[in-house]
DNA sequence: TTCTTCATGTAATTAGTTACATGATTGA
DNA sequence: TCAATCATGTAACTAATTACATGAAGAA
């Protein structure tokens, strides 16, 4: 992840005071939330979540509350004014195109050396997970539609990026349909399977010649 | 990432081994090779491919021939047959779901505290990228067909994978001409922005009702 | 009252990145 | 013969993950 020279702050850092743009949270509050919007696109583990905000902090742009819950301890960040600016700066920039990591997709990658049932296993797995996928992304979806959503007021943007997410899931899930359908017809060793012309031709035919 | 805990490889390591499976490489080879095919699913920095041989080496699952050219000293790496199985034991089993860091998306997330030009400029440089793996996807694609790309022999798996990286630009492109669409009839505040429920009803008609 | 789950963190470890260094080769 | 680029690595650093620890609240 590329950190910003001057500030220090990392995209993480920026998600992060994104969500306290919205309103102030514990960072208890991020992290579930996390899980149910920002982790598909930004993944992190929890305690980065716990993390980032004293970076902010240190850096003016945000700003603790600490309370008590009984004897224990707790802290809510809000941002500042600065944090603000800071926000504004970073969403002014172009930000990093899409990275994936795809380890059942490497797995059929390497299909020969582990025979045709261990690549239907990994797409087995795959159109499974698009399946969790869309059905979550349209639970959500219902959910804006009959206005029970959390931040009912940020549901034009939403909608952008959930529309996205589900794109996504929806492609994984055709492919791993479509790459099943071809591998049944492959003999039990991949290697010596012909190469499906028309699958090319498509794909040579979505882009431009080169100049 | 996960790491193997009996073996300590991780999924980085099989990656570096299923590629030995294909013919013995120096680390330099690798990379290269890396930038044109496994690094758009699976992007690792190169001085990450030189040290993971040593690790295969040290658990006895590759070899390494110590040659010179000139008077510097450079490695090749070979599998051995415990890395063969290593390797078969390894696409047996199922691999990780799909994983998406999203940057540009991210900036669209919180696009209210940018401004709607803001959300517009994210919007095209992520089809600006669509547009570009897309050609060189085409070129590949085309490479292939007429009997040019390495290892002709991998066509059919390389067709399959190739497709799905494919599909990916271009779900991403598709998605950016249509959000670029809806936020342009948006007012400058996207904070004010009425959202669309049609785009909610396509997202929630594409997974099952809760059960 | 005890168990489970919610809530709130810290510490230790590691995977991965950025930066650096330098020899070989090619072509202007 | 000089510059650029190809080739081959190592070292220092850091972002991120995994594992651990423990109090509070509610359920059985």
């Amino acid at each position: 992840m590329s950190t910003d020279g001057v500030t220090g702050l990392t995209t993480t850092s920026y998600a992060i005071l994104g969500m306290l743009a919205i309103k102030p949270w514990s960072p208890y509050e991020i992290a579930t939330q996390w899980d149910r919007s920002l982790g598909r696109l930004w993944p992190r583990t929890r305690s980065k979540l716990y993390e980032e905000p004293k970076k902010l902090v240190a850096g003016g742009l945000a700003r603790a509350s600490e309370g008590t819950v009984g004897r224990r301890h707790r802290t809510v960040y809000a941002i500042t004014a600065k944090g603000r600016r800071a926000l504004r700066a970073w969403l002014a920039e172009p930000g990093a195109s899409p990275i994936l990591e795809y380890e059942q997709l490497l797995e059929v990658f390497f299909g020969e050396h582990g025979g045709k049932r261990a690549i239907l296993v990994q797409l087995a797995a795959a159109k499974r997970w698009s399946d969790d996928q869309r059905a979550i992304h349209a639970a959500v979806a219902r959910a804006y539609l009959s206005g029970k959503g959390p931040f009912p007021e940020r549901t034009a943007i939403l909608a952008l990026t959930g529309r996205f997410l589900a794109d996504f899931a929806e492609v994984v899930g055709a492919w791993a349909e479509w790459a099943t359908g071809v591998v049944r017809r492959w003999p039990d060793d991949p290697g010596a399977a012909r190469p499906d012309r028309a699958t090319l031709e498509e794909i040579a035919g979505r882009g431009d010649e080169p100049t």
